[in-house]
DNA sequence: GTCCAAATGGAATAAATCTTCCATATCGGG
DNA sequence: CCCGATATGGAAGATTTATTCCATTTGGAC
């Protein structure tokens, strides 16, 4: 009876549990076995609707191989892994056929029909951010806004949103830091002493008072990191670290759902990496 | 030998098609297939995962009676209804969960796994947003606001970068819209002229002070929309419409994707409403 | 090369799911 | 109110699909 390598072990209670258990038992398996790994690994989206036959044809192995490798994973049978596949896909799967079918009926302009255009453009965004998202920048922007005395940010116009939003996060983490540009402000240069660094968001058309805060903080050695929707950004060779969000459009509009979720993460990256220090 | 009402019939080869004959025969179909039309229209994603037993208790029809519906809607049985869904499913090919898992592997704290995170949370905040917007209430309130005078936005704390955005997007497109509660002010309810419609973004814990000028302003008739990440939202009986966009977390931490699309959404279908009527 | 443990393939069995059938109930027209 | 047509519920049967079992093969240690 070897149900499963480690015979105490607990099946999984979601997709991304298991995978995590994919990569920590995927070199340990035999050959049929890893096959079905390798193959689950780049079709984890067609278990909720396919059979052991047609997965296992798939990999190249016997249904009965598929079956022990379910089993490794410590789930008691394929059944057991397929319904938390479908359980997650119930969850989060958009109703798109349903929207198709609103847009038919209701025409194209309504309300109902734009936020599902915007949500599309939405996702879209987000599987861009992860799939061209430079790990190393967003380390590197992360480690220098740590070791910064105050963060300053700025950023104008439709950028404004994603600094004030990163103003409140941070402020709430207890990460000094400041937003610049607001409340009237004219000059704001002399807030930013040396040992601070400084975030600028801004996405073309470039504002200059944008660029212009940062330059004159990088000539003063202040580091500076930049946020931007291309990499042609006029920040790029002054800023430490350039980081890119590139929104989808619906129309000539745009929802910054890409800049935000970066900036987000940045900012709790950067609370966390400050917290671990004290 | 009744197998669907026009014996001529074929099957549908589309999840768009099938919606189509859906629509088209929904009146006529007799009480219980009825349910099952009706059931289907709303649950549509969860054909390529479900079995008929699951989608006739769903739609509160026996098993058998569900058959019928499939019949009369082309196919020979369920089981040619769902190979249409899990077809459809199959080619729409998420390639970047190989992509999203690689960065979550990568150590749970480096800054680009939880980006990885927050990017996941923000489908599923979007996915979430689309499957359970009230459409009434969004047209609703793209109406009462393309009819106001002046658009006043009020939202505080995490809803301030809302409400930012949208008045910078309101204004670019020429609505006259200004955002409250900002530089300082302390009252502005008199900036508040009869004809003029009020958004309240609110989060839990709400802002008292959000409240208490969407209350105000509801007294002396203004009408008030609320935006918010419940359906138990303070605002609820005060509003003449409540959008909610709930979003997913990450730890403590939350991403406004779905309420930042919501808002988008609604303020470029006011700026549309508007022009149209000039 | 031999032996043992582990892995594998294939077929037999068990379980679940779909589908049909028919007795009963409901509805509408005359 | 009666009758025929249509719709319905429930359960039995057919089919697909999951799971287990075991004889055979493979791979590695000595």
């Amino acid at each position: 009876m070897t149900r499963s390598l480690d015979p105490a072990i607990q099946a999984p209670e979601s997709v991304s549990e298991l995978l995590e258990r994919l990569d920590r038992i995927a070199g340990t398996l035999p050959k049929r076995l890893g096959q079905c790994a390798d193959f689950l690994r780049h079709n984890i989206h067609l278990v909720a609707v396919s059979t052991v036959a047609d997965l296992s044809a798939g990999a190249g192995v016997q249904p009965s191989a598929f079956m022990r490798f379910c089993q490794a994973l410590g789930f008691s049978g394929f059944s057991e892994m397929q319904a938390l596949f479908r359980a997650e896909y119930r969850e989060f799967r958009p109703d798109y056929s349903e929207r198709l079918s609103q847009l038919r009926r209701g025409g194209d302009d309504s309300p109902a029909s734009l936020a599902a255009s915007f949500a599309e453009a939405g996702h879209k965004s987000l599987v861009n951010l992860v799939n061209t998202l430079d790990h190393r920048a967003l380390a590197r922007a992360a480690e220098i806004l740590a070791d910064a005395g105050t963060i300053h940010l700025v950023g104008l116009r439709r950028a404004f949103a994603i600094v004030s939003s990163m103003g409140y996060l941070l402020d709430k983490m207890t990460v000094p830091a400041v937003v610049h540009r607001t409340f009237g402000q004219i000059e704001s240069d002399h807030a930013i002493r040396s040992g601070d660094a400084l975030l600028a968001v801004t996405f073309a058309p470039y504002s200059p008072e944008t660029l212009e805060l940062a330059i004159r903080a990088a000539e003063r050695g202040i580091p500076v990191i930049a946020l931007s929707d291309t990499a042609e950004c006029p920040l790029r060779d002054v800023a430490e670290a350039l980081l890119v969000a590139r929104e989808m459009e619906v129309g000539a509009f745009r929802v910054p759902t890409a800049a935000l979720t970066l900036a987000t993460s940045l900012a709790v990256a950067v609370a966390q990496r400050r917290e671990s220090r004290d």
